[in-house]
Formats: C-alpha cells, sequence, structure tokens
DNA sequence: TATTAGCACTCTATCAGTCCGAGTGCTAAC
DNA sequence: GTTAGCACTCGGACTGATAGAGTGCTAATA
C-alpha cells in the first residue's frame, strides 16, 4: 500500500481527529484543525480515494468519515510517531510498582492494575509460562494422615504448591524419603521434560511398596504439571462502559460477555505469542476484525512479554477500544513492562 | 405493620407481579391476574392505603404502584412463602459441586459459581474467617539464600503459605531449627492469641544471634496473620447487564463500578456477619435503602454462612436487583449451602 | 493536470405537536 | 364497605418539519 505523501497526512490527520473527538470527520473539520494548504474540496478527493483503498469508511452518505480496521493498521504500522512519557508520568508508574510488596505474582498484579489505571482499559496479564523453567527443589511435607503438601521450587525462585492425597498410612518419614529421592533425580530438569515415567523412576530409589507408588507418582507429577497452568487476570472490565464506544448497551453487554470467558481469553492471547517467541521485546496488535475472539471486533489488544529470569515469561497488556490513543497506550505498555522487568530482576537476584 | 388480611394479599400480589413483569401493577392488571373477589376501585382504597403506609408507590400519577423498599421488606419478613427446589436442580446443584476437585478453595469457588449461574445474578463467597482456627503446623523451608517459604497447616487441614524473607547467612540447617522451635511453642494456639510477643518467645529456644532475629520475628509473624485475611470473590458482574433494572447505561455503570470495589463490598458483607455471630444458619438480607454501600442501593445483598470444622466460617451469597424473587433465590443459596458444607465435611474427616 | 468554488443532494438529529392508553382519585349511589 | 363512573394526568409513541453537516459532481481556473 504506497500511499503519497498527502494521502498519509490526511489518514494520519482523520484517525487523530476520530480518536480525540469520536465524531465523524468532514473536510472542512480537517481543514480546519489542521493547516492543509489545499481547499476542502481537494481533501475531499483524496478522501474519496482513501475510501476506495478500503482505509476508511462512511457511517453515511452524509457523515464524515471514520478510519476502518485497515486504516488503524496502516496507521499504526507507519504513521503513527511514538510518544514520551513526561516524567510525571514515569515517576507514577516507577512508584506504584516499586511500592508493592515481595511477591513475583502481586508485583505482576499490580503493574498491570496500574496500566488499567493509566489508559481507562481493561488490562490483562498471562501467568509466567513455567515450562522451560527448571525444577531446584521439592519438598513434600506431611499435613496429616492421607494428605501431603507439595512445595516445588522453580529457577528463579519462583514457588508453586499444592496439596494432595496420599495413601493413609504414609508416615511422615516415608514422605520425606520419597519427596528427597525425587527431588535428587529431578533436579535440573525443565518442567517440559518432566513426565509420569520420569516422576516414576525418579521414585525407584525410596523403597516404598510398589503398591502404593502409581498413587503418589501421579498426584506428584499434577502437582508439577499444575504450576505450569496457563492463568489469565483480568483488571478495569468496569471502565469500559465509560468509553462512548460501548455506549450502546447491547455493545457492552457484547463487551463484557466476551470478556468474561476468561478462558477464550487466555487462550487468544497465548495464541499471539507463540512459544519460541522471535523478538520478545516486540508488541503484538490485533486491531477490530483481525481479532478472531467472538464480541471483541470493537476493540484493540496490544500485549508484550515481561521475563523472570532467562527461562520464564509471560504477557501483559492492554484491552481497549480499536478506537483508542495507540501511540500513547503502547508508550505505556512499554514502560510498565521495562518497570516490571527490572523490579523482578532486583526481586530475584 | 399490623397489615388486614386483603392488605397482605393485595402487597403479595404486587410484589409477585412486579417481580416477574417489571412493569408498575395498575389494579385492573391486579383483579386480571388474581382473582380477588372484589373490584378494582377497591383495590384503588386498598392501594392507596398501602401507599399511605410506605409499602408501595408511584414511579408517577398516572402509573401502577410498585414496591417500596419497606414493601419488600414486609413481603420478606412475613408474605413470602418458602420455594422447594425441584429434584433436578437440586441434583444439578449437587453434580456441580461434587464433580469439583479436592481444594477447599476451589471447591468454594465453584458452589459460587454455580449460584451465579443458577440466579443470574452476582454471586460471592467470603474467604473463610481463620481467627479461630488454631496453628497445627508450622514449617520454614529454605528456597535460596535470603528467602524462605513459610507453610502454615490449620485446624480443619486449611494450608496457608507466604515467601518471606530472612538474613542472608542463615542456614537451612539454623531455619529448621527456628522453625521447629516456633512450631512447637505455637501449636494449638488459636491464629487471634498469636502476637509479635508469642511469636518471639516462641523462638527463644532456637539459639539464633539476637541480631537477626527481630527480622524472622516479623516475617513469620505476619506470614500468620496474612493467612486471616479477608478476601472476597465476586462472579457473575456481567450477568446484571441483562436484567431490565440495570438497562440505564448511568445504571449500569453505577453498578458495576461499586462492585469493582472488593474491599468496600468486603467490608460490608463483614459487618453483616459479625464475629461472634448468634444463628448460623440464618440468612442475613439487606434491600435497596438498606445497604449503606453506595450505589447498590437498587440492590439486594442475601448472604448466609459456610462451615470448616468447629472454628472456621465464611459467607457465600448473592447480590442481585432488589426486584428478585426472593424465595426462589434463599432456596438456592440455602441449598448450595447445604452442599457445600456437606463436601467440605467430608473432605476434611 | 491538479485544484478549487459552487451547488444540488442526502441523511441524521432534534424538536414541537399530537394522540392514545393506562392508571388514578374522587364522588355519588348501592 | 363496596362499586360504577368520570374527569384528569402523564408518559410513550408517532409525526412532520427543519437545521446542519457532509458528500459528489461539474465547470472554471492556474
Amino acid at each position: 500500500m504506497a500511499l503519497d505523501v498527502r494521502k498519509k497526512q490526511v489518514l494520519d490527520a482523520i484517525v487523530d481527529d476520530y480518536v480525540s473527538t469520536y465524531e465523524p470527520v468532514g473536510s472542512k473539520a480537517l481543514i480546519e484543525r489542521h493547516n492543509f494548504s489545499v481547499s476542502s474540496a481537494t481533501l475531499r478527493n483524496e478522501m474519496a480515494e482513501l475510501e476506495r483503498l478500503g482505509l476508511i469508511e462512511k457511517p453515511h452518505t452524509s457523515a464524515g468519515r471514520i478510519p476502518s480496521d485497515r486504516g488503524y493498521r496502516e496507521y499504526v504500522n507507519s504513521l503513527m510517531s511514538y510518544d514520551n512519557l513526561t516524567d510525571d508520568e514515569r515517576s507514577d508508574i516507577e512508584e506504584r510498582i516499586s511500592g508493592s510488596v515481595d511477591d513475583i505474582t502481586d508485583l505482576i498484579k499490580t503493574a498491570t492494575d496500574t496500566l488499567s489505571e493509566r489508559t481507562g482499559f481493561v488490562s490483562l496479564y498471562m501467568s509466567p509460562r513455567l515450562h522451560k523453567s527448571f525444577l531446584k527443589q521439592l519438598k513434600m511435607l506431611m499435613i496429616e494422615p492421607g494428605k501431603a503438601l507439595v512445595v516445588i521450587v522453580l529457577s528463579a525462585g519462583v514457588v508453586k504448591d499444592k496439596v494432595v492425597r496420599i495413601p493413609n498410612f504414609l508416615t511422615g518419614e516415608q514422605i520425606m524419603h520419597i519427596s528427597d529421592s525425587v527431588e535428587q533425580n529431578l533436579t535440573g530438569k525443565p518442567l517440559d521434560e518432566i513426565t509420569l515415567v520420569t516422576v516414576a523412576t525418579s521414585m525407584k530409589g525410596a523403597d516404598i511398596p510398589e503398591a502404593m507408588m502409581n498413587q503418589i507418582v501421579y498426584e506428584a507429577y499434577t502437582a508439577i504439571k499444575q504450576a505450569d497452568s496457563l492463568n489469565i487476570y483480568l483488571e478495569g472490565e468496569n471502565k469500559m462502559l465509560q468509553l462512548p464506544d460501548f455506549g450502546e448497551l447491547s455493545k457492552a453487554r457484547n463487551l463484557l460477555d466476551s470478556l468474561s470467558n476468561d478462558g477464550m481469553v487466555a487462550g487468544y492471547v497465548n495464541e499471539l505469542h507463540p512459544m519460541d517467541e522471535p523478538n520478545e521485546d516486540s508488541f503484538m496488535i490485533r486491531i477490530g476484525q483481525e481479532i478472531t475472539l467472538d464480541g471483541l471486533q470493537d476493540c484493540s489488544f496490544i500485549t508484550t512479554t515481561y521475563k523472570i529470569g532467562d527461562d520464564i515469561s509471560g504477557n501483559i497488556g492492554v484491552i481497549g477500544p480499536k478506537r483508542m490513543e495507540y501511540s500513547k497506550v503502547i508508550s505505556q505498555i512499554d514502560f510498565v513492562r521495562k518497570t516490571l522487568n527490572n523490579k523482578i530482576k532486583r526481586l530475584t537476584e
């Protein structure tokens, strides 16, 4: 799509105006607000051309133009200029995130909340993907007869645990044995290389009757695997009701219903960030119709990646109306991500 | 408020009709739908009287009547007949809750989700109040230099844990010592009797240099206290947008904004259920203006109590529009509570 | 050839006016 | 105490007229 300079300026101006006013922009309004050195008639010709190219559209015959999804895409890809945060904004974000407690999950959550508050949109994080992280410790604690707590420590100091059922007559002593044996054999292994078989063989050392082995193997295995399950956290859904974009009740309903389906959203965000991500510092941007999730076609997704150590990463980002100030939102996410990464680094060193 | 029989019938009919139609009920409609053996004129007189008593009101001069908050209250207190669930409903609830996993929190969450799904309203649970539960075990696990995991096992098998910072040069050995010492001295104590002082004295046994004691005492103490912090979980906020009661965008906004403030809602529900609750099987019902939480004056709260063992309890309930079928909702909550209590009992035995 | 002024046309949003129906309170009769 | 009847009120739905913003097209211009 090779647009000449003036067409680019016009599209840029239309997006800017429409984003800030939520009113279709006409040729006259365009002349008034931007200093084009041509007349409105010329702009009308340009706009007709842009419409033929599929970059802008009319809600109805006698209205101004609004950007189409492809228009936003063009804008984001090649027209938009990046924003710099003000010092105030920076220090605000830094304070909020640094003032947070020591727990990594709390930290990520705080970063996400900050994002929603600062943009006025929905923000989200995906729990860290641990499949590449490796096992540093595994302990089993007897809680009461028939119940034990499996504690798993992963690289970068991530801790997970799960209460599991065990055969009733196992003693604390025996549990310790098993746990030591498993730990010795599995420490250093990445999570995605741990299978039911490796867990089973790792227990060979502890001399526990074969009969009760199966249950423990299974429970230990699920405890480990559960650590790697994918969770999503969404914040600020209600803020979307303030936006004119969702001022019609049916649109608002649609939006909130779609967002309430955590699993679907998580799956979608997960798809956006493939496992072997080539460029981790980049943003994934999906606009309007590009989004293959039902009911979110008036939205845009902007997500990026945070890191815990070298092996572990997760995603953080924003879901807003597609009519948003992309440059502002992206720079907010960028700075929050950086601040978060730094704080995590300090925490895990 | 001593109402004669017919006034009661009229109020009852008005509430029933209004709840099911969301239309103000007039004297004629009342005659048509219920077989009163008097004329509409007589009913008009009765209605005028009920209005004088503050039990019903008119949206405007030429409209029918709708129940006032006091009208709903009167209805709930003395008119409403209790509903019995159908066998289908019972088995549906039982299946959903019994199909859930073994973790108590998951179980309560499932029960809450069920409640929202079955009523179409917002449901909630408050995390168990643990202040009366007593300490059964306390273990500290070294995770890496400077970091330990405190695992706390409470009565009824409730497990809590927290990662804490410890002095860098403490060895795993020393941590074990401290943990054993604390455990020995505090086991059997109710959480609300554990203070900074008792924690400190409990560590006297482990011979750790005085200097680093303070930090550990503090961290152990906060770990214990955090176990008792009050959390709330809300489910189904978006469902409220389907209701005509919140069909105006401003009302919907108001509602969701209020509900998004978890802390406020938690505080309110907590107030409703005083610590030394006299009758644990009862329902707390708050209707419309009775609710002292901003922005929820078109709602009703109905909450009750679930139990984990003898010492631990929490709350579960529903927030819906005040125009709701109270008897149905109450019986749903009642049955969910019973099912939940049973399942918890089986789980903790 | 690109630009522009001008003009006829289109469509929406808004506002006032009208009418209908449901419901009320009151009065007088039963 | 109950009821029929009636005048009155008010919101909601419909209508038609109007203003305003914007367009596309044409013909003139640089």
